[in-house]
DNA sequence: CAACATACCGGAGACCCCTCCGCTTCGCAA
DNA sequence: TTGCGAAGCGGAGGGGTCTCCGGTATGTTG
């Protein structure tokens, strides 16, 4: 459906642009996750042309400044599921992303657009994989449901980067997580209220 | 906290202003829920200024134009309530809602951004009333968790609003509201994951 | 070393959001 | 009716995003 993505520049000075965009996007977007494109490329000394030419949109750009953090995050799926029971597992892999969208609020913004099919598929792919092998393992266990589909969960997380970090959100974010994985386990019950048509 | 809002304006030419740009508004976004202010204003045959003076933001503006229906929409939960047992009414009014939604999309967005604190209560209030409504009724019974905040699931259903209505987002979004009831359910067990710190 | 195809640059321009403030018009009071 | 304070108007202006395309540097070839 397309062509193996941008694939980086060849040239010389096209490449060095490139990190003196990367360099200055990190420093203006840490002092104000709000940092407009055009004081970027000012700041890297591009013209604004040059910016979008590397990087099509904001949150590619940012995405480019988090993909190691957040390929840390899908790799820790696997690593605590190791550690850990299943149900446990879940738990913390939650909090984990929870506080790390917490932190960097710009990625989060930009996943939970990417909830919403703007992203590449370059992570959110690998994120839903990697919820998929936490509800498989407790759907093996029979702690949770069977057949849950990683993407609805997505989904679900993703409302955890809304909450804003000042006022309680630390707690708000911790009932919803503790909502959210009640809802995963395994139904016990069978009596349930008729969905609408 | 606040005096009681804008309060509607007196002059005769400001509430004509007033109606020409709701109805300009109505139009243009019907016709492309994105279309700018600029035009909407042109449209209607104010300045901008003008504009911005009777509707601080876009949200301002959308939400006026569909006040109607989000009170409608609060309105039914006592009905609901009235009609069925407590979690069945719970499911159908998320149904609801969250079929509303789907409808007018620019509201979607706005009671979602609200959710972060935008809105001036002026409906967030009653909305989460609503909610607590629903959850006291389904806890009184025993069928749902006690203590639950109504805030709290108002967050987990604005994801609603930001699924894809075009592509099976009927089906996910049936999907994702059962794992929301589910997670209010009462809680049959006691052994669970641990929280983190 | 020249010379050329081309990958890449960069900013003007179209459009948008939102604010600010001098000017206009309303409607009340004399 | 006329005057006048103040409510209301509206667009210029500052800042943003994103596109488009004439111009320039690069590295490759003769």
């Amino acid at each position: 459906m397309s062509p193996p993505p941008p694939a980086k520049p060849t040239r010389k000075d096209a490449l060095s642009n490139r990190e003196r965009i990367l360099t200055a996007a990190r420093d203006a977007l840490a002092a104000a996750p709000s940092a407009s494109l055009t004081a970027i490329a000012r700041q890297a000394g591009v013209g604004i042309g040059t910016l979008y030419r590397h990087f099509p949109t904001r949150e590619a750009l940012v995405l480019e400044l988090y993909s190691h953090d957040i390929q840390h995050l899908i790799d820790r799926a696997p690593a605590l599921l190791a550690e850990h029971p299943p149900l446990e597992a879940l738990r913390r892999w939650f909090d984990e992303v929870a506080h790390y969208g917490r932190l960097k609020f710009s990625v989060a913004d930009i996943i939970h657009a990417a909830t919403n099919g703007g992203l590449d598929d370059e992570f959110y792919v690998p994120f839903t994989r990697a919820i998929g092998l936490l509800l498989d393992a407790g759907a093996a266990e029979g702690t949770l449901k069977l057949g849950v589909d990683p993407e609805d969960v997505l989904l679900q997380l993703s409302v955890l980067w809304r909450i804003d970090p000042a006022r309680g959100g630390e707690e708000q974010a911790a009932r919803i997580l503790d909502l959210i994985v009640d809802g995963l386990r395994a139904a016990p019950t069978g009596a349930g209220a008729a969905p609408g048509t």
